[in-house]
DNA sequence: GCCGTTTTCGGCCCGACTGTTTTCAGTCG
């Protein structure tokens, strides 16, 4: 979802009958997220504004329509959803919009909502902002911030104004690109309409997508058909999730779905499907290298095939699949992820490209939540559906005891868990359940738990989730003192950063990479797709570096489970083969490392 | 605003961290 999405006027819920009776969850959880912030800001009960946003999120996870739930009379079974968010509901669902929301927007100064998109301003600052200088736009409080006159304010001194400063830095950084998954959504939804109703021999996404770069611009659908492909366009412009059409050519049709997703179809001969293909997953760099290996050997590379140089009318000499034009350039086929120009033509050339780990390759989740901690489901619904992937152990990782938001774990609790998990453990032989902790490494480097308590579980990783802003030598040491203890296995998101929302800390990712390959601890690629943490590029110095991988999901819900595909994507995109992943390994060497740690034997 | 009873209000996740404060408010996760 583009970034702009969160400005006041474009989040405004849609007026018209037909957006009306389409409005999707999301879109509804959005308002009521507005509804929340406006809350905020308006100083009323703080516990009314959780409400509108635990209901938002619950909505969030729904997985039917609202519509559903309301002819059913069902809308109030949805957690946090009493009488009065169902109402605010059904009329956002009958209308577009809802009394309740537009009576906050009359009163909320326009673009204050905004302010709130500034790290480090909450609806106390941005009000106190409001109220005495009039700030209504970021825009505006970096002038405010710059001039001095915001640590005249109560509350707010130079090193407030300061922090306030680099987060609009950092926003404006911002690209306004997609999260993979969310992408990925959009992306399913066009395609599955398209397959049903266009009249297209081949449908498939190129693009980032298909490279699964670490965020989204826009979708890239590309068809091949025989016929004009005027009909194919025509049912692509009629697609009912289509909010805009923004361009509509004969070869290419350019969208914008309800969602602020921008999707672009092209249209091609099958003749011309490979090259095509090639042509519009890119990246751009890649596709300039590739044309340059075609013309040293007097070939001629585009969107419709390859040709001997002055005979671009004639037939060509490749073009139908990637497959045809890869080779007709005496090259492997290159996998999208790796197509980047970051030395792939010339493996390709030299037919040495690495096998890379695949999904199948994974043989079990080490990092994973249940609702013991922030998790939403079970423990044992996530044991089973992780059993159900066809995986061979997973790990249940909840929080340590300082996440206090997460119901990090007593001593007690843990040993309750524990008892859980060993029924599980019995129940689903031969899959393995083990018990795992996510353990929270403080400001001043200890562990949240002494050693003798991180030895209640079979698998421990560690990681940051407090004082960031830290020097980068602090951090670094804070992380390499974690990974010096014998009993932590991995370090999980190791950069702490949020892809489109939050920069990673500052830390010496080569000496985290340096000391992983010294003492076995195994740097973490999240799959979580605001996170892909380790970065693709990080990913290829650690494998280089001969540091262990291992790759999660960071569930945190049974269909994040899944989240563990756009893990190993990024792994790909790092070039990473099985053998560069821990967690490819099968049980009994899982076992033996278990056993291994449970006598401490690891250099420190 | 919701929830779950101790059925008609009181509690709602709560601790760490930061910056501004000498005891706490705001933000974050």
């Amino acid at each position: 979802m583009p970034r702009d999405d969160a400005s006041l006027v474009s989040r405004a819920p849609a007026k018209s009958r037909r957006d009306a009776a389409e409005m999707s969850n999301e879109r509804v959880a959005r308002v009521l997220d507005d509804v929340a912030d406006m809350i905020d800001l308006g100083g009323e009960g703080t516990f009314r504004a959780v409400t509108y946003r635990a209901a938002a999120r619950a909505i969030r996870d729904l997985r039917e329509p609202l519509g559903v739930y309301r002819d059913q009379g069902r809308l109030t079974e949805i957690e946090k959803v009493g009488p009065s968010v169902s109402a605010v509901i059904v009329e956002l669902l009958d209308t577009g919009t809802a009394k309740r929301y537009e009576e906050l927007v009359a009163r909320t100064p326009p673009g204050l909502l905004d302010l709130l998109r500034v790290p480090g301003v909450g609806p106390a600052t941005a009000r106190t902002i409001y109220e005495n200088l009039k700030i209504t736009t970021i825009e505006e409080l970096e002038d405010a911030a710059r001039e001095g006159r915001l640590q005249q304010l109560p509350k707010i001194q130079a090193k407030t104004a300061e922090r306030i400063l680099q987060s609009i830095e950092q926003l404006r950084r911002r690209s306004g690109r997609s999260l993979v998954h969310h992408a990925l959504r959009d992306a399913g939804t066009v395609l599955a309409y398209l397959r049903e109703h266009a009249p297209a021999a081949r449908l498939e996404i190129a693009g980032s997508l298909r490279r699964m770069a670490e965020t989204i611009g826009d979708i890239d659908v590309l068809a091949a058909t025989e016929a004009p492909p005027r009909a194919v366009h025509d049912v692509f412009a009629a697609y009912p999730e289509v909010e805009r059409v923004l361009a509509r050519g004969e070869t290419k049709t350019t969208v914008v779905l309800r969602s602020g997703q921008q999707v672009d179809l092209r249209t091609v001969a099958p003749a011309s499907w490979g090259a095509a293909l090639i042509y519009f997953t890119g990246s751009k760099e890649h596709n300039v290298r590739l044309r340059h290996v075609a013309l040293t050997r007097g070939l001629l590379l585009n969107e419709y095939g390859l040709y001997r140089v002055g005979e671009e009318s004639g037939p060509a000499l490749a073009g139908a699949t990637e497959e045809d034009v890869y080779g007709a350039l005496e090259m492997s086929w290159i996998p999208p992820e790796l197509r980047e120009d970051r030395g792939e033509i010339d493996a390709a050339l030299a037919h040495r490209l690495p096998v890379l780990v695949r999904r199948p390759d994974i043989k079990g989740d080490l990092h994973t939540h249940s609702d013991w901690t922030d998790g939403r489901d079970s423990l044992e619904a996530m044991a089973r559906r992780a059993k159900q992937l066809g995986y061979e152990y997973v790990a249940l990782t909840d929080h340590s005891i300082s996440l206090g938001m997460a119901k990090g774990m007593t001593v007690d609790r843990i040993r309750e868990r524990n008892a859980v998990l060993e029924r599980l453990d019995r129940d689903l032989r031969p899959f393995r359940v083990f018990s795992g902790c996510e353990v929270n490494i403080r400001a001043d480097g200890a562990l949240d738990y002494e050693d003798e308590v991180l030895l209640l579980f079979d698998v421990v990783t560690a990681s940051i989730h407090s004082a960031m802003h830290q020097p980068k030598d602090v951090m670094t040491r804070r992380i390499v003192g974690a990974m010096r203890n014998p009993l932590i296995d991995a370090i999980s998101h190791p950069t702490g950063r949020l892809l489109e929302r939050r920069d990673a800390y500052e830390v010496d990712v080569d000496e985290l990479i340096r000391v992983s390959a010294e003492t076995g601890c195994r740097l973490e690629v999240n799959g979580g797709p605001e996170r892909l943490d380790l970065a693709d590029v990080s990913v290829r110095r650690a494998i280089a570096a001969g540091a262990p991988l291992v790759i999660n999901s960071d569930a945190h819900a049974i269909g994040e489970l899944e989240w563990m595909e756009f893990g190993v994507a990024n792994a790909r995109r790092g070039w990473a083969t099985a053998a560069a992943v821990e967690n490819t390994k099968p049980l009994d060497a899982m076992l033996a490392h278990i056993e291994r740690r449970r006598r401490s034997e690891r250099p420190r």
